[in-house]
Order: C-alpha cells, then sequence, then structure tokens
DNA sequence: GTACGGAACCAAATCGATTTGGACAAGACT
DNA sequence: AGTCTTGTCCAAATCGATTTGGTTCCGTAC
C-alpha cells in the first residue's frame, strides 16, 4: 500500500557527504574526532537529506532504548474495561509519564510481561516502575534474574533481599487513621481489607492487628476481593454489623468498599457519622462524591511517580538529579464521614 | 559494573539444537516448514537456555515495534508538574493502555516528538494517537509525511485533507448544552472559551456563535488560556458580568473555568442556579466539586480511547476487529449549577 | 633523515534477529 | 533411468546504527 519512502539512512548521508559512516556517527555522538569543517559539511547534508537516526538500529548496539515500563500491579486483577475507580494508577500514570519525559524517556504503560499475552516490546524496556507488587511477585522474580533495574512503590512482602523500593509507609498512615478515629470517640474500628497480597493490604492488616492488641479491642477483619467494589463494600458492611457487639469506625483500605460500606451502613438506618465513621484508605471519585464524602488518605500518586522515576533513572543513568522533597506517605482528608 | 551476563541469542540456541538460526527462527515465528521433532527439539533447548527474543533486533528487520505512542497535545500547554485537573487526560489514557494491551501493543506516553527534547523512542512507535491537535499541528505534518500511521482524536482544524480522525461531534454536543440552558429559561448565554487553537474550542465557538445568531444574541465569548486555570475562569466571568447586559447563563469549555466562573459569580453575590446557570464542557474534579456541583459534558474519555486504539491498531495489523459501539460525543451529566 | 605522535578519517565487525535463495535427500511420476 | 516434487534445512545477506582497530598524512623532535 504505502510508498516504502524509506528514510535516509547513515549511509545515505556519508555517501552525500563523502565521508564514511563512521564520520557521520561520530559527528552526531560526539564521539569521536571530526574536524569541524567536516562535521559542518555532514549536519547540513543530514538536515537537508531530513536525516533522523533510527532508534531501534541505535538500540541495538547501544542497548538503550530511551523507555520505561510501568506496571501497574493492581490493574491486573481489576476488570480491564472499568478503569473507573483506579483514579490513584491514572494520576500514578499520568504524572510518571511527564517525569519520564522530563529526563528524556518514554514511559511505556504494560501489563505483566512475564505473561505471554504482553507485549513483547516491554522487555525491551531499560528499567521498570512496579507499583504494588504482590507477594513472590513474579515480574520481580525474573527482572532481579535478568538485572533489569527496577524500582517497585511497596516492596514484595515475601521477598526479603532487595532495595529497589520505596516504603511508603502504611504502617505509619494506618496509625494516623485509627488514631484520627479515636480521637473522634470511636473505640470499636473494623478494617475492610482487599486479597491482593501486596504490602498495602498486608502492611495495613498487621498495623490494625497491633493496634488493636495494645487496645485490647478483638480485631474485626473483613476481607473482600478488590474487584467486588462497591458491592463487596456492602457485603463487608453486613458481615461486621451483623454481630453482636458491631464496630462504631470502619477503616477500608479501598475507595470502592468504603462506598459500599457506607452505602450498606445507611441503609442498615445507622448515621454517618453519627453511629458509625468511614474513612478510606486511597482517596478517589468514589469516596469523593459519596453521601457524605468519606474521610480518606491521599496517597500522593502524583509526587509518588516523580521520586520513583527520579531515582530510576538516576539509577539508569548513573546520574544524581536532585529527588523531589516531600515524604511518601499519604495525607489524610478529612470530610464528612467522621467527626 | 553488573556481570554482563548477556542473554542466549538465536545462534546459542542454534548450536545447542545442533540446528541453523534460520530453523530456530521459523520455529518461533511459524513461517517456515520445520518438521516437528526438529521444532520440539528447538523448543525446548530454548526453554531450557531461558532463550527471549530481543525485540529490538526484530524490531529492526521486521519494522514493528508493538508500540503505540499517545500524544497528548493539552499537556503540552498545561503546567506539567500539576496532573491535576486533567482528568480527561489521563483517564483516556489509561483506558488507551489497556486497550492497547489487549491487542499485543505497548502504549507510550510522549511529548512532541517535533520537539528535540523528547525521548527519541518517540519516533520508533508502530503509530501515533493524538488527542485534540491543534492548527497546523507540527506533529501531523511529520507524520504524514514519513507515512507513519496515526489517527487523531478531534481534527486538526486547518487541515482539509486527511481523514485519520475521529469526531467527536463537538458542535452536536454544544447545540444541546446551549438547549439545556434555554429549556431552563436562560436567554443570555456567554461562552467561555480556551485558547488552544483545535477542534474543541474554535468547533465549540462556531457552534456557539452560529446557535447566537438564529437567536438574534450578542454573542458574548470570553476566551481565556487553558492554563489559567480557575483564576482564569474568574477574571473571564468579571469580564462577562461588567457588562450591563450581563449573562444569565455560562458555557465554560473546560472544567477549572468553570470552577473559577461559579466562585467568582457567587463572590460578586449572584445566586447559582438561580441568577445565573453555569455548564462546563468538561467534566473533572472541579467541576463534580465545587458548590453546587456544575452540570457538565462527560466526554467519555474511556470510550473515545477504546475506540480510536481499536481503530488504529485494525489499520497497522490490517485487521478487521469490532470497534466498541456507542456514540462519541459526550454526555451531558445535569447537577446543581443548572436548574 | 628517521622516528614518533597526533589529527582526521575509514573499512569491517558487531548487535540479534528475519529473510532470501538455494542445497540436499527421498519419494513420485514418466 | 531420468525428471519433478516435496519436505527439511542452511549459509549468507540484511536491517541501521555503533565501535574496534586500523591507515594516512603531516609536523616536530632528535
Amino acid at each position: 500500500m504505502t510508498e516504502k519512502r524509506s528514510r535516509p539512512t547513515i549511509a545515505d548521508v556519508a555517501r552525500h557527504a563523502g565521508v564514511s559512516t563512521t564520520t557521520v556517527s561520530h559527528t552526531f555522538s560526539g564521539k569521536g574526532v571530526v574536524a569541524t569543517a567536516t562535521r559542518e559539511r555532514v549536519r547540513s547534508v543530514a538536515k537537508s537529506l531530513g536525516y533522523r537516526p533510527d532508534v531501534v538500529a541505535r538500540s541495538l548496539r547501544s542497548n538503550r532504548l530511551g523507555v520505561l515500563a510501568l506496571v501497574l500491579r493492581p490493574l491486573d486483577t481489576l476488570d480491564s474495561s472499568l478503569p473507573e475507580g483506579v483514579d490513584y494508577f491514572l494520576r500514578f500514570a499520568g504524572s510518571a509519564a511527564l517525569a519520564a519525559m522530563d529526563f528524556g524517556y518514554g514511559l511505556m504503560l504494560v501489563s505483566d510481561p512475564t505473561r505471554d499475552e504482553s507485549p513483547a516490546a516491554a522487555l525491551a524496556c531499560d528499567g521498570f516502575l512496579i507499583t504494588e507488587p504482590v507477594t513472590h511477585d513474579p515480574l520481580i522474580e525474573m527482572l532481579l534474574g535478568e538485572g533489569v533495574p527496577f524500582l517497585s512503590v511497596g516492596k514484595d512482602p515475601a521477598r526479603a533481599a532487595y532495595d529497589a523500593w520505596l516504603d511508603t509507609d502504611t504502617e505509619l498512615m494506618t496509625g494516623r487513621v485509627l488514631r484520627h478515629l479515636e480521637d473522634a470517640g470511636a473505640t470499636r474500628v473494623a478494617l475492610v481489607a482487599g486479597t491482593d497480597p501486596n504490602s498495602w493490604n498486608l502492611g495495613a492488616e498487621a498495623a490494625y492487628r497491633a493496634w488493636a492488641a495494645t487496645r485490647g479491642q478483638d480485631a474485626r477483619v473483613a476481607i473482600r476481593p478488590e474487584t467486588t467494589g462497591e458491592a463487596g463494600g456492602r457485603d463487608a458492611a453486613d458481615e461486621l454489623f451483623d454481630r453482636s457487639d458491631p464496630p462504631d469506625a470502619v477503616y477500608c483500605l479501598t475507595g470502592r468498599h468504603a462506598a459500599g460500606v457506607l452505602a450498606r451502613v445507611r441503609e442498615r438506618g445507622l448515621d454517618v457519622p453519627g453511629d458509625v465513621q468511614i474513612v478510606g484508605g486511597s482517596d478517589s471519585e468514589h469516596t469523593r462524591s459519596a453521601v457524605p464524602p468519606i474521610t480518606s488518605v491521599d496517597l500522593q500518586p502524583e509526587h509518588l511517580a516523580r521520586v520513583a522515576v527520579t531515582l530510576l533513572v538516576n539509577r539508569l543513568d548513573n546520574s544524581d538529579r536532585p529527588v523531589p522533597p516531600g515524604h511518601l506517605h499519604g495525607r489524610l482528608v478529612v470530610r464528612g464521614s467522621t467527626r
């Protein structure tokens, strides 16, 4: 169909300029020694021919593509046709892309490359960014095995010996949420967590149980898959409130669960925040637009993404660009669902 | 530094299996004829060596990388450190990435590749997706020139002769918004538009002016750069309401302008929606969380992205995958800012 | 006058695959 | 017996750059 109007190559430029391809290459890379006059001539010939180096060919030799891969783990488990409710990851991805561009890299969104259906191009990336790896994450296994640089946001909970991860201090944030509820008078706090075995769920649950133990409380934990969304939240609410000694506050790690719990609790005739207070662990459309709006943790994915990209690129380029200041844990946004 | 533990190549596999590289290649690509026994042997040797084809090398010959580039035009003008308020594009990008993966492609987010600072890898992509190209868009110029397949969402308003674009029917939606305001009793509708010269701003303004003409109304148009955000909206509100004959409804093409107009109008002592009705042209965090929440057009970027990716991939693969059903224009979400 | 050194340049190897154009053997057909 | 297929397989060219290991020329030092 299309007129194979192939782009000019380095050889075309060399021929027109009356030099060797080596010289053309040196002219652009600045590596060898090229006389100024020659350099000028090559430059102008290249420009007049409309020459652009072929990134793929260059990458074959130099082994650097200029692309970072971003793996959004929870997207692999969420219903892929419904990106609603995954605010966090979209905000993260957008910010990471902008940060990568600032450093001359492209950002590629890929699904798990250890699965065969994933785009083959994923494996050609120079470095990987992984959000919330799961326990014994096969991707981390593979990257460690092949020596591909990577950085994970949140740690593979089961893996001891790697240091390429960003600590978002889930335990600290969990403590803050619980303290906020305590300060507002809650005495029986329950937790609704997801099933993905990542440091987010596991860390929060562990911190919660530790806290409950110090307070001499029973741990009230309802677990529902992330994919169940609001329905899962409603379901969890029933489990928690059917008990003889129902909670007076619920901390839901995902925004959609929080919205479901809120709706169900009100259907059961309870007042929020009067009878029950609710906090969401990940701020999203669902927590903001609920009635009343749900107090929740804004994980500040934009900031997290910039930090992650900067660190990864520093490692790749062996450079030392300044990392954006600010802590990596979230910020509690107080809304109508707590007192 | 790192132990150059180079991955096994096709030659290693060939040697271990006692065949030629041609045969190994054929085994995986399924192109030539390879005896079943040989194929099995090659497969098992490859697996035991941990062989994976090198995407870059493959791409050098085949000229296909398996990556789509996504250019979010308005991101080039927006303050890049503030992805807030660009809901639309993040939702679009996320959905496009998932759709691309479904078809075996990666999605790379890139900035304008006609500018030199952009990642070089951008140019290696198989096809481009461009949201809201601007007038005389240099990127489209370049892609047409080099024969790179692309699809734009919204048309380059100044270019007649290309057909690779998705019509989001800005004119239709503008008409619906105006009719909605009319139905609610508005008689003097103003328009607040942005400065990016894309089909979104230009199409809406043209449709608005045409509508005003048929109603015998003065066209009341305030233009403010997209980058000005809420402040620009406040400013536009002053311009519109300082006139002797102020509007009783304002249609703002961007969510942030709408939020600014709303805030300023109320500061001026007017009631919304009593004295003034407001509609936003692009639903976002700002329109949803305003007080009162602002009626606006949900452009349904998730759907748009899926359609765009499907069409582009069909073109690249010369395939005929079904395009997700549903129209491409937005959906009016009525909230408290209109009656 | 010879040896040495640096500046400027180049031919060929290389990266890891795909693809072209056969080679060779075994069986089928005249 | 000779020719044709057909099924398998391979050597070498190719993609477009980078990099290695030179060569050539000229000026300077001894």
